[in-house]
DNA sequence: GTCTATAATTTGATAGAC
DNA sequence: GTCTATCAAATTATAGAC
């Protein structure tokens, strides 16, 4: 409430730094980019970006936040929660550097339980797994999901193929992620029909 | 051919290194883990490990290297490849290190071009679509694989799998990796004999 | 083959002035 | 809120002794 121009001000800087960061990243590579360039990309010293993060590894945590926040905020087209990954997975294509920065932090996370994003990666893996597996025992109920498959497993799956498809897609850009979710997808949905028709 | 003690020697202590560099990671994190902690662990210095491997990096893609070379060689109880893929996923489990390592390097080569890693990741890859998708169209052409599923996106969906639950399997390790890769391979095949049943 | 020594960089982080 | 200054590490790399 005090000072609300110099507050504001402040938010904005913070959301330039974040947005900035990404950029970088897409640009010359999570492993190239230091906290001097993106400081130095936002008109700041080193000293005067870290008043904004606590650490560089914060700073990562900070847009992992933002985006799931954004993401969760959205108004996605989508009927089950395979769709909505689809969905997801296929809007993250168009941000590079983002996909470059969960991928390299995902993994020091979780080879780093000391890692300030460890938990962090941890509570949203158990999260969808809970919150997508409840709707796909929904879906059980409805017979518009294969009965002999496990919901959990069936998430987890799911979340590995978007995952890994991360990976490939670096090394070659022009595959298709969404489309190999929805290839497991189709495998785990259609043959309901199909064999309730038989 | 010349002075062969002291090559053998040298051979001996290269096969050290690569073994003692994994354990390493196990055990203190493959962040945590510098060349000289390696070194030291081997009972050389940091100057005396870097005249077996040029850098840290190359060091690492040595491991890759040994561990691939030893995965062909091994003799693995499989009929097809996913259940040649799943094998080695449930082998990789005894080898936390490795796991490490691979769920690190490969998100460092993925974002980097330069990374001593990145051709070999991108060979792997590439390789592994062309061989495995090659077995899949012959199952396809016995029946033993849906038709409707291109066996180029099976693969992908298969590594990626493997790929992702490697960081699930690393947050939780109470995770079963193997039979994650196992439910897609149900899918992409136990209904051929369903459906043609039907 | 292995060591000591050491240079050169780069990086993340902190203290304290303005 | 931002800067200057400064630190402590980590890393690669090299020269040259043993």
């Amino acid at each position: 409430m005090t000072r609300r121009g110099s507050y504001a001000k402040g938010i904005a800087k913070r959301e330039q730094i974040l947005t900035v960061a990404l950029e970088l990243v897409a640009r010359q590579g999570f492993r190239r980019t230091s906290i001097r360039d993106i400081s130095e990309a936002v008109g700041l010293t080193q000293a005067g970006l870290l008043h904004y993060f606590e650490s560089k590894d914060e700073l990562w945590v900070e847009v992992l936040r933002r985006r799931d926040a954004i993401d969760d905020a959205a108004d996605w087209d989508a009927h089950d929660p395979a769709e909505l990954l689809a969905a997801i997975v296929r809007h993250n294509a168009e941000v590079p550097g983002l996909v470059q920065m969960f991928v390299n932090l995902s993994a020091a996370a979780a080879t780093d339980p000391e890692h300030p994003a460890h938990a962090w990666f941890r509570e949203r893996y158990e999260k969808f797994r809970r919150v997508m597996a409840a709707d796909f025992r929904r879906m059980q109920e409805d017979g518009r999901l294969r009965a002999d498959i496990d919901p959990e497993k069936l998430t987890s799956v799911l979340l590995a193929v978007s995952d890994g498809m991360q990976i490939q897609w670096l090394f070659d850009p022009s595959r298709d992620m969404a489309a190999h979710v929805e290839l497991v997808t189709r495998l785990a949905i259609a043959e309901v029909a199909a064999v309730s028709a038989s």
